[in-house]
DNA sequence: GGATTACTGAAGTTTTCACTTGACTATCGG
DNA sequence: CCGATAGTCAAGTGAAAACTTCAGTAATCC
């Protein structure tokens, strides 16, 4: 099984490390093996591993492994599922906002 | 001094919490007391209180004391932040696709 | 003013996390 | 085949996180 169902509360642990959200950041300029990803991060190769593991989990990356090397890239899925999670939130409390505004308009 | 700088760690750690999801999932309905932020979670009010804190923290939310009771909102600057991130975040890799797309067509 | 309500503070406990070490397996290059 | 390369597994450590209990304090109610 290569990714989980999309879980919001595992995205959000995933980016709340600032490794994960490093390695996130190297991903984005291509897929990397799990060597190059660990290359610029002061940690072991098994803590990158854990990491990766940490956002395969949550749907943020995928992997896959040819050979011996395995390699790691970003999938867009994940954080799609991140943005529509601030987005039915965020119309959620902008209506309440709006009704706010209104009974503060009909006040005066 | 009430809200800290806005740091996109402390805003996904705090997003990682379920409990902390289901207050702010609450105070979308509106502001609410400490004790009423509490009453539908089976934890202590103490306990709520520290997931309040970290939420303050994060700049989700705002809270402020009047007499005996600290009343509770969601603080809409919070999640501009996050919205920014994933925006920016988004649009970067985006780029990147396209430019792997151009890539691809370019090889035929 | 005495009881009640609403929160606050300071411990202490248990679980989860990030990370390490060290042994091990599976390729690939020559 | 042999050695280097790339990753994996299984424990173990230390610190942070999520809770709890219990003892306050400060407003409000009667």
């Amino acid at each position: 099984m290569p990714d989980a169902k999309p879980d919001i509360g595992k995205i959000f642990h995933a980016l709340g490390d600032p490794t994960r959200r490093a390695i996130l950041d190297q991903l984005v300029a291509g897929p990397l093996s799990v060597s190059r990803v660990a290359a610029p991060l002061s940690i072991t190769l098994t803590a990158v591993m854990q990491h990766l593991q940490i956002l395969e989990e949550s749907g943020l990356v995928r992997t896959e492994k040819t050979g011996r090397v395995r390699t790691c890239r970003i999938e867009p899925a994940g954080f799609s599922v991140l943005e529509r999670w601030i987005r039915d939130h965020r119309t959620t409390w902008e209506r309440r906002l709006d009704r706010l505004g209104d009974l503060l308009e009909g006040e005066h």
